[in-house]
DNA sequence: CCTATTTCAGGGGTACTGACATCG
DNA sequence: CCGATGTCAGTAACCCTGAAATAG
């Protein structure tokens, strides 16, 4: 006998996922509600982002908030591969978001240069991710919200220093 | 003047994050938090999963429980799409885990089994995630790993059913 | 005609690895 | 020589799109 539930309906991915059919176990993985969640966030910040990347809104952010950096200082604080900031970097100074200019103390470094187009481009993407977190967080009251980003913290701050 | 905390120092990558040197407002936004912890929570789970992939535990999972089905059904299920449904049933059919048939009434169906080897390495799996998930949430009282499951489920279900 | 199913070919963003040359 | 830096090439897993062929 052959399971087959909804038969000759369309296919759905992730769209309909916790609901009754999915398998007792896989309902029951918090590893797997995270990653859910997560994809889910992601997607709507990535829409309000438009056609800018996660990374380039943290580069943007970082450079911001402590000034000029070496792409490996950049790199550190926004938790990026060295590989992804040379490219994203590479990105943002084609839009002439920021500069790359040689450090002439360390030949070797590049000092990366907020432009006045970058700082007006980081403020639009400042409205752009917080509505795009009303909508990944509406279900939740601001109480909740707090609740789920101190256990969040939490989780990390432990993988991130054994 | 240009701000290089750490000078001189190996590159990090996520494994450095939250800490006092991320710019506010990426350590302030919940959908970065959730990302970040869903980023460690898949790379303990693939460690602890060895050669196999969330998704072929997620079809192994899901034929052990409703039994025998098309692909497109499991796909529902596990919230996968149907391309990555091909290829993890082709995958786990040349390891001999499951048997991909013809559908004798539709014929244009596949009908997946499990076989006995496949669920062999189900219970294997099983133990493989339940092992993660008690690394992942570690630093989680029992009580907080449900508020946080609760809160996730939440989330889950509104933006799966609008 | 239309829908469902399977399959393939491919892209996109993220995370990561290895290698290399160049400096200090 | 060591280590940090920037760059490039490439991998891997996941999510997703489009189109084809076939079957009901």
């Amino acid at each position: 006998m052959v399971t087959d539930d909804w038969p000759d309906q369309q296919s759905s991915r992730v769209w309909g996922v916790p609901d009754d059919q999915t398998p007792r176990r896989l309902r029951g993985i918090p590893s797997r509600l995270l990653t859910q969640a997560a994809s889910h966030a992601h997607r709507l910040v990535a829409q309000h982002l438009g056609e800018f990347r996660t990374h380039h809104y943290a580069l943007l952010a970082a450079l911001a908030e402590t000034g000029p950096s070496s792409q490996a200082a950049l790199g550190r604080r926004c938790g990026m591969d060295r590989s992804d900031v040379t490219a994203a970097v590479t990105e943002l100074a084609a839009r002439g978001l920021l500069r790359r200019t040689l450090d002439p103390a360390h030949r070797r470094r590049n000092i990366i240069t907020l432009t006045a187009q970058g700082e007006t481009a980081l403020q639009d993407l400042d409205r752009r991710v917080r509505q795009a977190q009303d909508e990944v967080f509406a279900p939740l009251t601001p109480d909740e919200r707090a609740q789920l980003s101190e256990l969040l913290t939490r989780l990390l701050t432990h993988h991130t220093r054994p």
